[in-house]
DNA sequence: TCAAAAGTGTTCTTATTACACCCATGG
DNA sequence: CCATGGGTGTAATAAGAACACTTTTGA
Protein backbone atom coordinates (compact mmCIF):
# COMPACT_ATOMS: atom_id res chain seq x y z
CA UNK A 1 0.00 0.00 0.00
CA UNK A 2 2.69 1.93 0.29
CA UNK A 3 3.96 2.05 -2.83
CA UNK A 4 0.79 4.04 -3.53
CA UNK A 5 1.58 7.07 -1.54
CA UNK A 6 3.42 8.85 -4.02
CA UNK A 7 0.37 9.31 -6.41
CA UNK A 8 -1.92 11.33 -4.03
CA UNK A 9 -0.24 14.16 -4.73
CA UNK A 10 -2.37 15.41 -7.13
CA UNK A 11 -5.85 18.25 -7.44
CA UNK A 12 -8.75 18.00 -9.52
CA UNK A 13 -10.91 20.76 -10.88
CA UNK A 14 -14.07 21.06 -12.57
CA UNK A 15 -14.74 23.60 -15.33
CA UNK A 16 -18.13 24.69 -16.48
CA UNK A 17 -19.43 25.52 -20.39
CA UNK A 18 -22.26 27.48 -19.04
CA UNK A 19 -24.17 28.44 -22.74
CA UNK A 20 -26.62 31.02 -23.11
CA UNK A 21 -28.37 32.40 -25.99
CA UNK A 22 -29.22 36.04 -26.74
CA UNK A 23 -29.93 38.18 -29.81
CA UNK A 24 -29.73 35.10 -32.00
CA UNK A 25 -26.26 33.98 -30.78
CA UNK A 26 -24.83 31.53 -28.84
CA UNK A 27 -23.08 32.56 -26.07
CA UNK A 28 -20.73 31.50 -23.06
CA UNK A 29 -20.06 32.57 -19.92
CA UNK A 30 -16.76 33.74 -19.03
CA UNK A 31 -14.29 35.46 -16.01
CA UNK A 32 -11.90 37.70 -15.83
CA UNK A 33 -8.96 36.39 -14.23
CA UNK A 34 -8.54 38.26 -11.16
CA UNK A 35 -5.30 36.31 -9.94
CA UNK A 36 -2.18 34.12 -11.47
CA UNK A 37 -1.58 32.76 -13.07
CA UNK A 38 -3.24 33.63 -16.46
CA UNK A 39 -4.13 37.03 -14.48
CA UNK A 40 -6.52 39.11 -16.70
CA UNK A 41 -7.64 36.62 -19.58
CA UNK A 42 -10.56 35.32 -19.61
CA UNK A 43 -11.43 31.58 -18.39
CA UNK A 44 -14.02 29.66 -17.44
CA UNK A 45 -15.34 29.44 -14.53
CA UNK A 46 -14.29 26.43 -12.53
CA UNK A 47 -12.49 25.50 -9.64
CA UNK A 48 -10.92 22.94 -6.79
CA UNK A 49 -13.44 19.90 -6.25
CA UNK A 50 -13.31 19.79 -2.65
CA UNK A 51 -12.38 16.36 -0.67
CA UNK A 52 -15.87 15.50 0.35
CA UNK A 53 -17.39 16.78 -2.92
CA UNK A 54 -18.57 14.39 -5.74
CA UNK A 55 -17.63 16.04 -9.37
CA UNK A 56 -21.04 16.64 -10.46
CA UNK A 57 -21.68 18.52 -6.87
CA UNK A 58 -18.26 20.68 -7.46
CA UNK A 59 -19.97 21.38 -11.14
CA UNK A 60 -23.15 21.97 -9.52
CA UNK A 61 -21.41 24.69 -7.15
CA UNK A 62 -19.45 26.47 -9.33
CA UNK A 63 -22.62 27.22 -11.57
CA UNK A 64 -24.48 28.03 -8.04
CA UNK A 65 -22.07 30.30 -7.10
CA UNK A 66 -21.68 31.84 -10.53
CA UNK A 67 -25.32 32.66 -11.87
CA UNK A 68 -27.44 31.70 -8.53
CA UNK A 69 -29.01 29.09 -10.52
CA UNK A 70 -29.47 25.42 -10.19
CA UNK A 71 -31.78 22.51 -11.04
CA UNK A 72 -30.61 23.09 -15.04
CA UNK A 73 -28.94 21.31 -17.62
CA UNK A 74 -25.85 20.13 -16.22
CA UNK A 75 -23.97 17.22 -17.76
CA UNK A 76 -19.97 15.75 -17.76
CA UNK A 77 -18.34 16.19 -21.12
CA UNK A 78 -14.80 15.60 -21.19
CA UNK A 79 -11.65 15.33 -18.92
CA UNK A 80 -8.63 17.23 -19.96
CA UNK A 81 -5.35 16.23 -18.43
CA UNK A 82 -2.15 17.08 -19.80
CA UNK A 83 1.10 16.99 -17.68
CA UNK A 84 1.34 21.25 -18.06
CA UNK A 85 -1.73 22.33 -17.83
CA UNK A 86 -1.65 24.29 -15.24
CA UNK A 87 1.62 26.30 -13.78
CA UNK A 88 1.09 25.14 -10.20
CA UNK A 89 0.75 21.39 -10.37
CA UNK A 90 -0.68 18.36 -11.89
CA UNK A 91 -3.96 19.45 -12.46
CA UNK A 92 -6.63 17.65 -14.07
CA UNK A 93 -9.89 19.29 -14.65
CA UNK A 94 -13.67 17.79 -15.82
CA UNK A 95 -15.33 19.72 -18.07
CA UNK A 96 -18.93 20.29 -17.23
CA UNK A 97 -21.46 22.10 -19.88
CA UNK A 98 -24.68 23.43 -18.93
CA UNK A 99 -27.61 25.45 -20.39
CA UNK A 100 -29.47 28.08 -18.64
CA UNK A 101 -31.99 30.81 -20.34
CA UNK A 102 -30.46 34.00 -19.54
CA UNK A 103 -33.66 35.49 -18.36
CA UNK A 104 -34.00 33.37 -15.71
CA UNK A 105 -30.16 34.71 -14.77
CA UNK A 106 -28.66 37.16 -12.33
CA UNK A 107 -25.32 37.44 -11.24
CA UNK A 108 -24.40 36.85 -8.06
CA UNK A 109 -22.78 39.03 -5.95
CA UNK A 110 -19.94 36.64 -5.05
CA UNK A 111 -16.61 38.66 -6.16
CA UNK A 112 -16.17 35.91 -8.51
CA UNK A 113 -18.97 36.84 -10.63
CA UNK A 114 -18.45 40.21 -10.96
CA UNK A 115 -15.91 39.95 -13.71
CA UNK A 116 -18.09 37.23 -15.12
CA UNK A 117 -19.69 38.33 -18.97
CA UNK A 118 -21.26 36.78 -21.71
CA UNK A 119 -19.50 36.57 -24.96
CA UNK A 120 -20.19 34.82 -28.10
CA UNK A 121 -18.70 31.32 -28.81
CA UNK A 122 -18.12 32.41 -32.23
CA UNK A 123 -16.00 34.57 -31.05
CA UNK A 124 -13.96 33.51 -27.76
CA UNK A 125 -10.58 32.59 -28.26
CA UNK A 126 -7.12 33.16 -26.71
CA UNK A 127 -8.27 31.59 -23.15
CA UNK A 128 -6.06 30.69 -19.97
CA UNK A 129 -5.09 27.48 -19.35
CA UNK A 130 -6.28 24.97 -22.37
CA UNK A 131 -9.80 26.49 -22.03
CA UNK A 132 -10.26 27.34 -25.63
CA UNK A 133 -9.74 23.48 -26.34
CA UNK A 134 -12.59 22.41 -23.38
CA UNK A 135 -15.06 24.97 -25.14
CA UNK A 136 -14.48 23.39 -28.20
CA UNK A 137 -15.65 20.12 -27.08
CA UNK A 138 -18.52 21.48 -25.16
CA UNK A 139 -19.60 23.16 -28.32
CA UNK A 140 -19.31 19.85 -30.30
CA UNK A 141 -21.07 18.13 -27.73
CA UNK A 142 -23.68 20.44 -27.79
CA UNK A 143 -24.01 20.35 -31.53
CA UNK A 144 -24.42 16.50 -31.47
CA UNK A 145 -26.88 16.39 -28.73
CA UNK A 146 -29.13 19.34 -30.44
CA UNK A 147 -29.59 16.30 -33.09
CA UNK A 148 -30.65 13.74 -30.20
CA UNK A 149 -32.81 15.54 -27.72
CA UNK A 150 -34.84 18.92 -27.27
CA UNK A 151 -31.83 20.59 -25.79
CA UNK A 152 -32.48 23.81 -27.21
CA UNK A 153 -35.12 24.51 -24.99
CA UNK A 154 -33.27 24.91 -22.04
CA UNK A 155 -31.89 28.01 -23.67
CA UNK A 156 -34.74 29.84 -24.72
CA UNK A 157 -37.40 31.83 -22.42
CA UNK A 158 -40.92 30.37 -21.71
CA UNK A 159 -42.24 31.88 -24.73
CA UNK A 160 -41.06 32.21 -27.71
CA UNK A 161 -41.51 32.35 -31.77
CA UNK A 162 -40.57 29.84 -34.24
CA UNK A 163 -37.68 32.34 -35.72
CA UNK A 164 -36.11 32.39 -32.38
CA UNK A 165 -36.27 28.44 -31.91
CA UNK A 166 -34.90 28.10 -36.05
CA UNK A 167 -32.44 30.67 -35.25
CA UNK A 168 -31.14 28.78 -31.77
CA UNK A 169 -30.90 25.67 -34.14
CA UNK A 170 -28.71 27.60 -36.84
CA UNK A 171 -26.66 29.18 -33.98
CA UNK A 172 -25.83 25.46 -32.73
CA UNK A 173 -25.66 23.82 -35.93
CA UNK A 174 -23.80 26.45 -37.09
CA UNK A 175 -26.07 26.22 -40.83
CA UNK A 176 -28.80 27.60 -42.27
CA UNK A 177 -31.83 25.80 -42.42
CA UNK A 178 -35.06 26.07 -44.37
CA UNK A 179 -37.89 27.90 -42.59
CA UNK A 180 -40.90 25.55 -44.46
CA UNK A 181 -39.11 22.68 -43.07
CA UNK A 182 -38.18 23.14 -39.90
CA UNK A 183 -41.53 24.40 -39.07
CA UNK A 184 -43.35 21.09 -40.62
CA UNK A 185 -40.91 19.48 -38.59
CA UNK A 186 -40.67 21.03 -35.13
CA UNK A 187 -44.90 21.15 -35.42
CA UNK A 188 -45.36 17.45 -36.44
CA UNK A 189 -43.02 16.05 -33.03
CA UNK A 190 -45.86 17.49 -31.19
CA UNK A 191 -43.44 19.10 -28.86
CA UNK A 192 -44.89 22.82 -28.43
CA UNK A 193 -47.89 23.96 -27.40
CA UNK A 194 -49.14 27.12 -29.22
CA UNK A 195 -50.26 29.69 -26.35
CA UNK A 196 -52.08 31.83 -28.77
CA UNK A 197 -50.83 34.74 -28.42
CA UNK A 198 -48.24 37.35 -30.26
CA UNK A 199 -45.77 39.44 -30.31
CA UNK A 200 -46.20 42.95 -29.29
CA UNK A 201 -44.35 46.11 -30.52
CA UNK A 202 -42.88 44.71 -33.76
CA UNK A 203 -42.53 45.99 -36.74
CA UNK A 204 -43.50 43.52 -39.06
CA UNK A 205 -46.29 40.87 -38.46
CA UNK A 206 -46.70 40.10 -34.79
CA UNK A 207 -45.11 36.25 -34.58
CA UNK A 208 -46.81 33.45 -32.47
CA UNK A 209 -45.83 33.08 -29.17
CA UNK A 210 -45.22 28.78 -28.20
CA UNK A 211 -44.04 27.12 -25.06
CA UNK A 212 -42.95 23.56 -24.95
CA UNK A 213 -45.31 20.69 -23.41
CA UNK A 214 -43.23 19.46 -20.82
CA UNK A 215 -44.48 15.89 -21.12
CA UNK A 216 -43.36 15.69 -24.42
CA UNK A 217 -39.96 16.95 -23.79
CA UNK A 218 -39.62 14.68 -20.75
CA UNK A 219 -40.28 11.99 -23.36
CA UNK A 220 -37.88 13.04 -25.80
CA UNK A 221 -35.19 13.84 -23.19
CA UNK A 222 -35.69 10.17 -22.38
CA UNK A 223 -35.78 8.30 -25.28
CA UNK A 224 -34.40 10.96 -27.81
CA UNK A 225 -34.94 12.17 -31.00
CA UNK A 226 -33.52 12.57 -34.48
CA UNK A 227 -33.45 16.11 -35.41
CA UNK A 228 -31.87 15.94 -38.97
CA UNK A 229 -32.43 18.68 -41.97
CA UNK A 230 -30.19 19.82 -44.55
CA UNK A 231 -28.60 23.00 -44.86
CA UNK A 232 -30.73 25.50 -46.76
CA UNK A 233 -28.58 25.58 -49.97
CA UNK A 234 -30.61 28.72 -50.87
CA UNK A 235 -27.92 30.79 -49.68
CA UNK A 236 -24.67 29.21 -51.48
CA UNK A 237 -24.51 32.31 -53.82
CA UNK A 238 -21.64 31.75 -56.26
CA UNK A 239 -19.45 34.50 -56.28
CA UNK A 240 -19.43 36.56 -59.56
CA UNK A 241 -17.49 35.31 -62.43
CA UNK A 242 -14.39 36.69 -62.79
CA UNK A 243 -14.04 35.80 -66.40
CA UNK A 244 -10.47 34.25 -67.46
CA UNK A 245 -8.63 32.41 -64.75
CA UNK A 246 -4.92 33.41 -64.72
CA UNK B 1 -1.58 30.21 -3.50
CA UNK B 2 -0.45 28.17 0.18
CA UNK B 3 -3.83 27.93 0.19
CA UNK B 4 -4.80 25.54 -2.80
CA UNK B 5 -1.90 23.42 -1.39
CA UNK B 6 -4.66 21.77 0.60
CA UNK B 7 -6.21 19.81 -2.64
CA UNK B 8 -3.08 18.64 -3.85
CA UNK B 9 -3.66 15.50 -1.88
CA UNK B 10 -5.73 13.32 -5.20
CA UNK B 11 -4.85 10.92 -7.09
CA UNK B 12 -6.75 9.56 -10.23
CA UNK B 13 -6.86 6.50 -12.68
CA UNK B 14 -7.29 5.37 -15.37
CA UNK B 15 -9.57 2.12 -16.39
CA UNK B 16 -9.87 1.01 -19.39
CA UNK B 17 -13.15 -1.35 -20.92
CA UNK B 18 -11.26 -3.50 -23.68
CA UNK B 19 -14.20 -4.98 -25.92
CA UNK B 20 -14.08 -7.79 -28.26
CA UNK B 21 -16.09 -9.84 -30.70
CA UNK B 22 -16.01 -13.71 -30.35
CA UNK B 23 -18.53 -16.44 -31.07
CA UNK B 24 -21.39 -13.92 -31.45
CA UNK B 25 -20.60 -12.68 -28.76
CA UNK B 26 -19.25 -9.01 -27.25
CA UNK B 27 -16.95 -8.95 -24.41
CA UNK B 28 -15.04 -7.40 -21.98
CA UNK B 29 -11.54 -8.23 -20.70
CA UNK B 30 -11.65 -8.07 -17.12
CA UNK B 31 -8.83 -9.00 -14.15
CA UNK B 32 -9.08 -10.88 -11.04
CA UNK B 33 -7.62 -8.72 -9.10
CA UNK B 34 -4.79 -10.47 -6.79
CA UNK B 35 -5.38 -7.74 -3.68
CA UNK B 36 -6.73 -5.81 -1.43
CA UNK B 37 -9.32 -3.64 -1.79
CA UNK B 38 -11.97 -6.25 -3.51
CA UNK B 39 -9.33 -9.02 -3.42
CA UNK B 40 -10.47 -11.80 -5.62
CA UNK B 41 -13.01 -9.90 -7.29
CA UNK B 42 -12.89 -9.39 -11.38
CA UNK B 43 -12.15 -5.10 -12.09
CA UNK B 44 -11.11 -3.38 -15.15
CA UNK B 45 -7.86 -3.09 -15.97
CA UNK B 46 -6.50 0.26 -15.00
CA UNK B 47 -3.91 1.58 -12.80
CA UNK B 48 -2.96 4.63 -11.89
CA UNK B 49 -1.58 7.90 -13.94
CA UNK B 50 1.66 9.07 -13.45
CA UNK B 51 2.85 12.27 -12.80
CA UNK B 52 4.20 13.05 -15.71
CA UNK B 53 1.71 10.85 -17.48
CA UNK B 54 -1.31 12.67 -20.08
CA UNK B 55 -4.50 10.28 -19.34
CA UNK B 56 -4.33 9.16 -22.74
CA UNK B 57 -1.03 7.89 -22.78
CA UNK B 58 -1.62 6.16 -19.61
CA UNK B 59 -4.53 4.37 -20.67
CA UNK B 60 -2.51 3.13 -23.58
CA UNK B 61 -0.31 1.72 -21.41
CA UNK B 62 -2.53 -0.24 -19.29
CA UNK B 63 -3.83 -1.45 -22.68
CA UNK B 64 -0.46 -2.46 -23.69
CA UNK B 65 0.94 -3.88 -20.75
CA UNK B 66 -2.15 -6.23 -20.36
CA UNK B 67 -2.53 -7.10 -24.14
CA UNK B 68 0.69 -6.23 -26.10
CA UNK B 69 -0.99 -4.28 -28.39
CA UNK B 70 -1.12 -0.12 -29.23
CA UNK B 71 -2.30 1.71 -31.94
CA UNK B 72 -6.35 0.69 -32.19
CA UNK B 73 -9.34 2.30 -31.15
CA UNK B 74 -9.35 4.22 -27.91
CA UNK B 75 -11.36 6.61 -26.50
CA UNK B 76 -12.44 8.34 -23.29
CA UNK B 77 -15.75 8.01 -22.30
CA UNK B 78 -16.47 9.67 -18.63
CA UNK B 79 -14.88 10.39 -15.37
CA UNK B 80 -15.95 8.83 -12.22
CA UNK B 81 -15.74 10.79 -8.83
CA UNK B 82 -17.99 9.85 -5.82
CA UNK B 83 -16.22 10.87 -3.19
CA UNK B 84 -15.65 7.10 -1.28
CA UNK B 85 -15.34 4.67 -4.71
CA UNK B 86 -11.78 4.18 -3.29
CA UNK B 87 -10.99 3.14 -0.14
CA UNK B 88 -7.47 4.30 0.20
CA UNK B 89 -8.43 7.88 -0.16
CA UNK B 90 -9.63 10.22 -2.99
CA UNK B 91 -9.30 8.71 -6.49
CA UNK B 92 -11.10 9.74 -9.43
CA UNK B 93 -11.09 7.25 -12.64
CA UNK B 94 -11.05 8.42 -16.33
CA UNK B 95 -12.66 5.40 -18.42
CA UNK B 96 -11.86 4.61 -21.52
CA UNK B 97 -13.13 2.24 -24.39
CA UNK B 98 -10.93 0.02 -26.43
CA UNK B 99 -12.03 -2.11 -29.68
CA UNK B 100 -9.71 -5.15 -30.33
CA UNK B 101 -9.53 -7.50 -32.64
CA UNK B 102 -9.54 -11.00 -30.41
CA UNK B 103 -7.61 -12.33 -32.98
CA UNK B 104 -4.84 -9.88 -32.80
CA UNK B 105 -4.60 -10.19 -29.17
CA UNK B 106 -1.78 -12.55 -27.20
CA UNK B 107 -1.95 -11.83 -23.34
CA UNK B 108 1.54 -10.49 -22.41
CA UNK B 109 3.56 -12.75 -19.50
CA UNK B 110 3.10 -9.73 -17.48
CA UNK B 111 1.64 -10.97 -13.84
CA UNK B 112 -0.79 -8.62 -14.36
CA UNK B 113 -2.12 -10.87 -17.37
CA UNK B 114 -1.94 -14.07 -15.55
CA UNK B 115 -5.81 -13.51 -14.44
CA UNK B 116 -7.28 -12.20 -17.14
CA UNK B 117 -9.93 -13.33 -18.72
CA UNK B 118 -12.60 -12.35 -21.81
CA UNK B 119 -16.27 -12.09 -20.20
CA UNK B 120 -19.54 -12.07 -21.87
CA UNK B 121 -20.86 -8.13 -21.64
CA UNK B 122 -24.40 -9.52 -21.10
CA UNK B 123 -23.53 -11.21 -17.94
CA UNK B 124 -21.13 -9.14 -16.48
CA UNK B 125 -22.11 -8.10 -12.84
CA UNK B 126 -20.38 -7.32 -9.42
CA UNK B 127 -17.33 -5.87 -10.09
CA UNK B 128 -15.10 -4.10 -8.13
CA UNK B 129 -14.93 -0.49 -7.10
CA UNK B 130 -17.70 1.09 -9.50
CA UNK B 131 -16.77 -0.61 -12.06
CA UNK B 132 -20.51 -2.01 -12.79
CA UNK B 133 -21.31 1.24 -13.55
CA UNK B 134 -18.37 2.06 -15.91
CA UNK B 135 -18.68 -0.91 -17.86
CA UNK B 136 -22.20 0.30 -18.39
CA UNK B 137 -21.82 4.07 -19.52
CA UNK B 138 -19.01 2.41 -21.78
CA UNK B 139 -21.23 0.05 -23.24
CA UNK B 140 -23.82 2.76 -24.15
CA UNK B 141 -21.11 4.81 -25.97
CA UNK B 142 -20.54 1.70 -27.55
CA UNK B 143 -24.31 1.27 -28.51
CA UNK B 144 -24.18 4.93 -29.58
CA UNK B 145 -20.93 5.28 -31.10
CA UNK B 146 -22.01 1.73 -33.92
CA UNK B 147 -24.84 3.95 -34.93
CA UNK B 148 -22.74 6.90 -35.92
CA UNK B 149 -19.59 4.83 -37.31
CA UNK B 150 -18.49 2.02 -38.89
CA UNK B 151 -16.63 0.75 -35.24
CA UNK B 152 -17.65 -2.39 -35.73
CA UNK B 153 -15.36 -3.36 -37.66
CA UNK B 154 -12.26 -2.46 -35.08
CA UNK B 155 -13.69 -5.94 -33.55
CA UNK B 156 -13.71 -8.41 -36.18
CA UNK B 157 -11.24 -10.79 -38.03
CA UNK B 158 -9.44 -9.22 -41.11
CA UNK B 159 -11.98 -11.32 -43.09
CA UNK B 160 -15.41 -12.17 -41.92
CA UNK B 161 -18.87 -12.92 -43.34
CA UNK B 162 -22.07 -10.47 -43.38
CA UNK B 163 -23.50 -12.52 -41.19
CA UNK B 164 -20.98 -12.07 -38.54
CA UNK B 165 -20.84 -8.40 -39.13
CA UNK B 166 -24.86 -8.64 -38.70
CA UNK B 167 -24.06 -10.39 -35.41
CA UNK B 168 -22.27 -7.82 -34.30
CA UNK B 169 -24.03 -5.28 -34.72
CA UNK B 170 -27.26 -7.23 -33.10
CA UNK B 171 -24.69 -7.95 -29.92
CA UNK B 172 -23.84 -4.19 -29.46
CA UNK B 173 -27.40 -2.92 -29.94
CA UNK B 174 -29.26 -5.54 -28.26
CA UNK B 175 -31.94 -6.50 -30.79
CA UNK B 176 -32.01 -8.41 -33.78
CA UNK B 177 -32.44 -7.23 -37.49
CA UNK B 178 -33.77 -8.01 -40.56
CA UNK B 179 -31.05 -10.29 -42.84
CA UNK B 180 -32.20 -8.34 -46.40
CA UNK B 181 -32.21 -5.05 -44.83
CA UNK B 182 -29.24 -5.22 -43.46
CA UNK B 183 -27.17 -6.20 -46.10
CA UNK B 184 -28.60 -4.20 -48.61
CA UNK B 185 -27.74 -0.99 -46.01
CA UNK B 186 -24.21 -2.70 -45.53
CA UNK B 187 -23.26 -3.18 -49.17
CA UNK B 188 -25.06 0.44 -50.28
CA UNK B 189 -22.32 2.23 -48.47
CA UNK B 190 -19.69 0.75 -50.30
CA UNK B 191 -17.72 0.13 -46.88
CA UNK B 192 -16.94 -3.25 -48.00
CA UNK B 193 -14.37 -5.00 -50.40
CA UNK B 194 -15.80 -8.47 -51.78
CA UNK B 195 -12.77 -10.89 -51.53
CA UNK B 196 -14.19 -13.64 -53.45
CA UNK B 197 -13.71 -16.48 -51.45
CA UNK B 198 -16.02 -18.39 -49.16
CA UNK B 199 -15.73 -20.06 -45.95
CA UNK B 200 -14.54 -23.71 -45.83
CA UNK B 201 -15.49 -26.64 -43.86
CA UNK B 202 -19.09 -25.26 -42.58
CA UNK B 203 -21.73 -27.86 -42.82
CA UNK B 204 -23.77 -25.20 -44.76
CA UNK B 205 -23.41 -23.30 -47.43
CA UNK B 206 -20.00 -21.78 -47.08
CA UNK B 207 -20.84 -17.67 -47.07
CA UNK B 208 -18.50 -15.30 -48.83
CA UNK B 209 -15.84 -13.29 -47.00
CA UNK B 210 -15.01 -9.54 -47.33
CA UNK B 211 -12.81 -7.28 -45.72
CA UNK B 212 -13.59 -3.43 -45.30
CA UNK B 213 -12.30 -0.87 -47.52
CA UNK B 214 -9.88 1.02 -45.12
CA UNK B 215 -10.11 4.35 -47.08
CA UNK B 216 -13.64 4.65 -47.10
CA UNK B 217 -13.68 3.57 -43.50
CA UNK B 218 -11.28 5.98 -42.71
CA UNK B 219 -13.82 8.67 -44.71
CA UNK B 220 -16.96 7.36 -42.81
CA UNK B 221 -14.91 7.55 -39.44
CA UNK B 222 -14.04 11.44 -39.88
CA UNK B 223 -17.67 12.28 -41.41
CA UNK B 224 -19.61 10.01 -39.49
CA UNK B 225 -22.56 8.24 -40.79
CA UNK B 226 -26.05 6.43 -40.08
CA UNK B 227 -26.85 3.20 -39.24
CA UNK B 228 -30.37 2.95 -38.29
CA UNK B 229 -32.52 0.05 -38.83
CA UNK B 230 -35.56 -0.71 -36.87
CA UNK B 231 -35.13 -4.11 -35.04
CA UNK B 232 -37.18 -6.81 -36.79
CA UNK B 233 -40.42 -7.59 -35.36
CA UNK B 234 -40.85 -11.13 -37.07
CA UNK B 235 -39.54 -12.58 -33.50
CA UNK B 236 -42.07 -10.63 -31.78
CA UNK B 237 -43.67 -14.48 -31.04
CA UNK B 238 -46.93 -13.67 -29.10
CA UNK B 239 -47.96 -15.71 -26.20
CA UNK B 240 -50.62 -17.74 -26.64
CA UNK B 241 -53.89 -16.70 -26.20
CA UNK B 242 -55.11 -17.15 -23.04
CA UNK B 243 -59.42 -17.65 -23.31
CA UNK B 244 -61.17 -15.33 -21.00
CA UNK B 245 -59.42 -12.64 -18.85
CA UNK B 246 -60.59 -12.65 -15.15
C1' DT C 1 -31.91 -36.69 -47.83
C1' DC C 2 -31.73 -33.76 -44.05
C1' DA C 3 -30.24 -29.86 -41.32
C1' DA C 4 -28.24 -25.31 -41.35
C1' DA C 5 -27.12 -21.15 -42.72
C1' DA C 6 -26.41 -18.29 -47.22
C1' DG C 7 -28.24 -15.62 -50.44
C1' DT C 8 -31.51 -12.78 -53.00
C1' DG C 9 -35.95 -8.49 -54.95
C1' DT C 10 -39.98 -6.12 -54.81
C1' DT C 11 -43.68 -3.44 -53.04
C1' DC C 12 -45.33 -0.25 -49.79
C1' DT C 13 -44.91 3.47 -46.80
C1' DT C 14 -42.84 7.30 -44.70
C1' DA C 15 -39.64 11.06 -44.39
C1' DT C 16 -37.07 14.55 -46.59
C1' DT C 17 -36.23 17.92 -49.88
C1' DA C 18 -37.01 21.85 -52.91
C1' DC C 19 -39.27 25.81 -53.63
C1' DA C 20 -42.31 31.26 -53.88
C1' DC C 21 -45.77 34.12 -52.62
C1' DC C 22 -49.08 36.77 -49.65
C1' DC C 23 -49.87 38.74 -44.78
C1' DA C 24 -49.80 41.85 -40.73
C1' DT C 25 -47.67 45.36 -38.42
C1' DG C 26 -45.11 49.93 -37.21
C1' DG C 27 -42.85 53.76 -38.88
C1' DC D 1 -46.92 52.87 -48.72
C1' DC D 2 -42.91 50.71 -47.63
C1' DA D 3 -39.81 47.76 -45.07
C1' DT D 4 -39.63 43.85 -42.22
C1' DG D 5 -40.16 39.44 -40.83
C1' DG D 6 -44.39 35.93 -40.36
C1' DG D 7 -46.72 32.45 -42.26
C1' DT D 8 -48.18 28.72 -45.51
C1' DG D 9 -48.56 23.76 -49.21
C1' DT D 10 -47.35 20.57 -52.66
C1' DA D 11 -44.92 17.58 -55.72
C1' DA D 12 -40.71 14.78 -56.39
C1' DT D 13 -37.41 11.89 -54.44
C1' DA D 14 -35.11 8.97 -51.30
C1' DA D 15 -34.86 5.92 -47.49
C1' DG D 16 -36.65 2.46 -44.72
C1' DA D 17 -39.67 -1.52 -43.62
C1' DA D 18 -41.95 -5.76 -44.56
C1' DC D 19 -41.66 -10.08 -46.22
C1' DA D 20 -40.43 -15.98 -48.25
C1' DC D 21 -38.30 -18.95 -50.93
C1' DT D 22 -34.16 -21.28 -53.28
C1' DT D 23 -29.16 -22.63 -52.88
C1' DT D 24 -25.05 -24.95 -51.23
C1' DT D 25 -22.62 -27.59 -48.30
C1' DG D 26 -21.33 -31.55 -44.71
C1' DA D 27 -23.00 -35.13 -42.09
Amino acid sequence: MVEFKGFFKSAFTVDNVIFGFDEGDLKVLLIKRGEEPYEGKWALPGYFVYPDEDLDEAAERVLQELTGISNVFLEQVKTFGAVDRHPFGRVITVAYFSLIKISDFTLQPASIALKAKWHSVAKVGNLAFDHDDILDACFQRLKWLVRTRPVGFELLPPKFTLTELQHLYEAILETELDKRNFRKKILSMDLLIDLEETQEGVAHRPARLYQFDQEKYDTFTAEGFSFELKENRKKEKLAPATGESP
